[in-house]
DNA sequence: AGAGGATTGTAACTAAGGTCACACTAATCG
DNA sequence: CGATTAGTGTGACCTTAGTTACAATCCTCT
């Protein structure tokens, strides 16, 4: 396990908190689909992704989602730091994107290692740095995009974080991400379909150009 | 100014922070409506807000702006401290929402203080765990909500905000806000008074009922 | 008082996106 | 193997929001 803590975070921990993270740390592995963490969950643990990739959504008082953004290998849940340290309670859902190893650390370490470590501080600071420019992203998106443009960036995201320009999915299930109907989603990949930027097949659509 | 300071933050930190932010901070005073902080501007000083009130809003690539959050008395820019730590460019603009008095503390002690102050921790970390309420309220209002209700909200938060039922501002100031054009406001604001809920006036809107 | 700008009201129209209905096809399962 | 279900395609329609245009009013400055 040391060995694949230090393959995600070898080139941003000390070695002393390395040696920690692994006394620490619980290795969690879970499915494709599996819920990690959902809305008024009180976190007990930092997620430290080993591998795969986790779909972070919010959810309003219906019970509609909304695709905030995924994290990866090397990434940690920002909204669980802060549940950390006020004790509070989650305010995203947390999905599996793919089958995925994260290293569950209780928090009782979180305030500590920040005195201790600098590179622990560094790490977390930078982890709040990209999780507010993603959030930054989805109100840009949300404010400033129509949804032919944030389907595009939609199906762009998902061949990133699938490592694949096929994208196994449903138009049902793009149409919950983007939290829009099925058939909006539908009429819109036809028109890129012809475009030629996409193939739809069922239950995939692979991307051809981006 | 160690009284503001007090009145500000006596609660949150200890003795020591105290002592230290009087002596590092530099007060600074601006009027309504003078820009703080801009889009790429590089950050050098954490503010502490001591009086009045900074509105954050997002820009896109046209110049268009949407209203992110408030910040007020005991708050903290949450970007700012992200930029500290990272050394990168603002992502938002600041722009003071009534007269109002900052200290500016230079970034440089940011580290430090975080290994010596667990006030200071904690305060940093609830300052984004405010902060990522509130841009996970704007991504809700902007996902799950029509114009109607996101006017309802946002004039709450201008009468919260400004401390006055009146609200001083123009139609086209709150279409900006809202990423929105003027007519919508108008049109709305009309049936929000036609509901009671409101009053229309020249420069100002008197909110009756929330 | 009169000119000009800022602010507001409103009608008419357009566009984007959401809804409903239904047809069709591929996969699955008893 | 027929029945069922999940997934997709599409036309027709509705609603919300954005646009255009113009009138009316108020405010300020000369």
């Amino acid at each position: 396990m040391e060995q694949k803590i230090r393959d995600s975070y070898g080139y941003l921990f000390e070695e002393d908190l390395i040696q920690e993270i692994t006394k620490k740390g619980v290795l969690k592995e879970v499915k494709e689909g599996d819920l990690l963490i959902d809305i008024e969950d009180t976190i007990t643990n930092i997620p430290l992704m080993l591998s795969g990739a986790i779909k972070i959504s919010r959810i309003d008082e219906e019970g509609d989602e909304l695709l905030l953004y995924f994290i990866e290998k090397g990434d940690v849940c920002a909204m669980t730091l802060t549940c950390c340290i006020g004790q509070s309670k989650s305010e995203i859902r947390a999905i599996a994107e793919s089958d995925t190893e994260v290293l569950m650390v209780p928090v009782e370490n979180m305030d500590l290692w920040l005195q201790k470590y600098s590179s622990w501080r560094s790490f977390v600071f930078e982890s709040y740095n990209t999780r507010f420019s993603e959030m930054l992203q989805s109100i840009d998106s949300l404010a400033f995009m129509n949804m032919h443009e944030r389907l595009i960036k939609y199906l762009r995201e998902k061949v990133i974080v699938g490592k694949d320009m096929m994208v196994n999915t449903t138009h049902q299930k793009v149409a919950s991400d983007l939290h829009t109907s099925r058939v909006v989603i539908s009429r819109i990949l036809k028109s890129l379909e012809r475009e030629n930027k996409i193939v739809i097949h069922r239950n995939n659509i692979q991307v051809l150009e981006f």
